[in-house]
RNA sequence: GGGCGCGUAGCUCAACGGCAGAGCAGUGGCCUUUUAAGCCAUUGGUUCUGGGUUCGAAUCCCAGCGCGCUCACCA
């Protein structure tokens, strides 16, 4: 134990001797359990309906003891399971005095309880389990960090709520065990997981894994984690995206593949990102960037039907409707009407710096044209796409990727979605002219410095698949933990991470 | 990395240069249909850490640690 125990631990410390020296074992192997709470609270309600004796149901129920209201000679208490909560009820005539008196003095909150009896009625109404036994069945030391809870027609209001968001995170176990709502979003996480994979199987799409470690990072301009294979003697890089692997699966003849998984990049960490984050991309054979917008309106009112079993949904305030096609705007349309710059105008990066610096905005001295109108884009365009909007052809050198557009070299066929003023997806028409592609790179090479981390490294591999033929293809990636935050209205990302990446600390 | 804010009992918070407190939880007592049960009594503190100023510091100053917000960064 690296750390004393507090007064109230060594009071249930205690208490776990006292149950033992009466023969009462605090951590039993093996439990009863004839129905949940909520099977237990619609049995009796349908042998109501039915005109059946509904006060012969028998039930053992197990959980967590959630409130405990001794008077006496009987006892009213909660107990809280995966599926609800049942009030149970502890009356001297039916258990004897002893029995009520060791639930009082040895039972806490937080602990486990296997509780077996009849259900019945109370005065006020409330469907109770009037126990004939009960045992403990796991004996908390630590109290839950949650005071009380009351019910206030029919919604639990929790009174001195665990809300310290560092405690919250770094003791996640302990949120999610006295903030429902916690529980619920990593239940929408799940169902939005599961609606993507179901739309995408439904479509023809192979759900396949590809290396996290690699020798070679690449499709994204962000810095890597830098791992060490000790007896191959290799650093290795964690992914910062899937990109490169999945369209050599293109080339080896799936037309349909796509991958949900972690990403890493080490970078500052926001409310919009994590150092490890999980991310969705599919690509698509045959298809391009205007195919896979459509497909990804699809997708999403799917996903939101399934997981919110509706396709409106408030965000912050603000009502978004994923019911009416998106927005489609170009890139360059956007700027000039949140900026009043004609991008076209301006071929090169020195000239658009001169003319941003004209209306006075900030232009970083060192930036590429690409970087500054990406720049312009998150500034002064981004925070307002409330409603879903596709921002559309973007500049040719922050896209190494993506396949130009016909007829204007600068630039790409390349989408981006967003919704509640975030980005959340992003797409092109996949480059897949290997030639093209090795000039890229080296551009690439040639933008950043030569120590610039977040510089594209040539990928010999991937040059090598194109080389043998990479069908026309339109590609996808998008954050699922935004998509989550946008679907469980959280304004952080960490709060739909179940463990989100804190500093270290000693405890 | 910069700026701003916060850190007090298990939880939520007050005290803002002059005796460290409240509610809930805990402990003891009364209470046979309660439900934030109620009533009586009561325990509990390295005021994040380390320095400094002062007769006196939770409070003011400096440094550190952690968290939050924000800026930078993040195609």
């Amino acid at each position: 134990m690296s750390r004393e125990y507090t007064q109230l631990e060594k009071n249930r410390l205690e208490k776990i001797e006292r149950l033992r020296e009466a023969g009462l074992e605090p951590y039993p192997h093996r439990v009863e359990r004839t129905h949940t709470t909520q099977e237990a609270l619609a049995a009796y309600t349908a042998a109501e309906v039915n005109g059946d004796a509904p006060e012969n149901l028998k039930v053992t129920v197990v959980g967590r003891l959630r409130s405990m209201r001794p008077m006496g000679k009987i006892t009213f208490a909660h107990v809280e399971d995966g599926s609800g909560r049942l009030q149970l009820f502890l009356r001297s005539n039916d258990l004897g005095q002893e029995k009520v008196d060791l639930f009082n003095r040895y039972f806490d909150l937080g602990d486990f309880i296997e509780a077996s009896g009849e259900l019945f009625r109370t005065r006020s109404g409330e469907i109770t389990l009037r126990l004939e036994d009960f045992r403990i069945i796991s004996k908390a030391i630590t109290p839950l960090p949650a005071a009380k809870d009351e019910v206030v027609d029919g919604e639990v209001v929790r009174h001195a709520v665990l809300s310290d968001p560092e405690l919250r995170y770094r003791q996640r176990y302990a949120d999610l065990a006295v903030n429902l709502e916690v529980r619920q979003i990593f239940r929408i996480r799940a169902a939005i997981l599961r609606a993507l994979r179901d739309f995408l199987d439904g479509q023809g799409f192979l759900e396949v894994e590809t290396p996290i470690l690699q020798p070679i990072y690449g499709g994204a301009a962000a810095r890597p984690f830098i791992t060490h294979h000790n007896q191959l003697h290799q650093d290795l890089y964690l992914r910062i995206s899937f990109e490169l692997y999945l369209k050599r699966l293109l080339v080896g003849g799936y037309e349909r593949v796509y991958e949900i998984g972690r990403d890493f990049r080490n970078e500052g960490v926001s409310f919009k990102h994590n150092p490890e984050f999980t991310q969705l991309e599919f690509y698509w054979a045959y298809a391009d960037y205007q195919q896979v917008m459509d497909l990804t309106e699809e997708m999403l009112r799917y996903t939101a039907r399934q997981a919110l079993g509706r396709i409106q949904f408030e965000y912050q305030g603000q009502v978004i409707d994923l019911e009416k096609p998106w927005r489609r705007v170009q890139l360059s349309q956007a700027i000039l009407e949140a900026v009043g710059i004609d991008i076209h105008a301006y071929p090169t990066a020195d000239q658009l710096r001169a003319a941003m610096q004209a209306k006075g905005l900030a232009a970083s001295p060192t930036a590429t044209r690409g970087k500054l109108i990406d720049g312009m884009l998150g500034d002064y365009v981004e925070p307002n796409l409330i409603q879903p909007t596709f921002m559309y052809d973007y500049p040719r050198d922050i896209s190494p990727l993506a396949k130009s557009k016909a007829g204007d070299p600068s630039t790409v066929e390349r989408f981006e979605g967003f919704m509640g003023g975030m980005e959340l997806c992003n797409a092109f028409t996949e480059l897949n002219d290997p030639l093209d592609q090795e000039a890229r790179f080296l551009e690439m090479g040639r933008e950043y410095a030569a120590d610039d981390e977040e510089r594209h490294p040539m990928d010999e591999d991937y040059l090598r698949a194109m080389r043998y033929g990479m069908p026309p293809n339109g590609g996808f990636g998008m954050g699922v933990d935004r998509l989550t935050m946008l679907f469980t209205d959280r304004p952080n990302i960490r709060e739909v991470i179940l463990f989100p990446h804190l500093r270290e600390r000693e405890d």
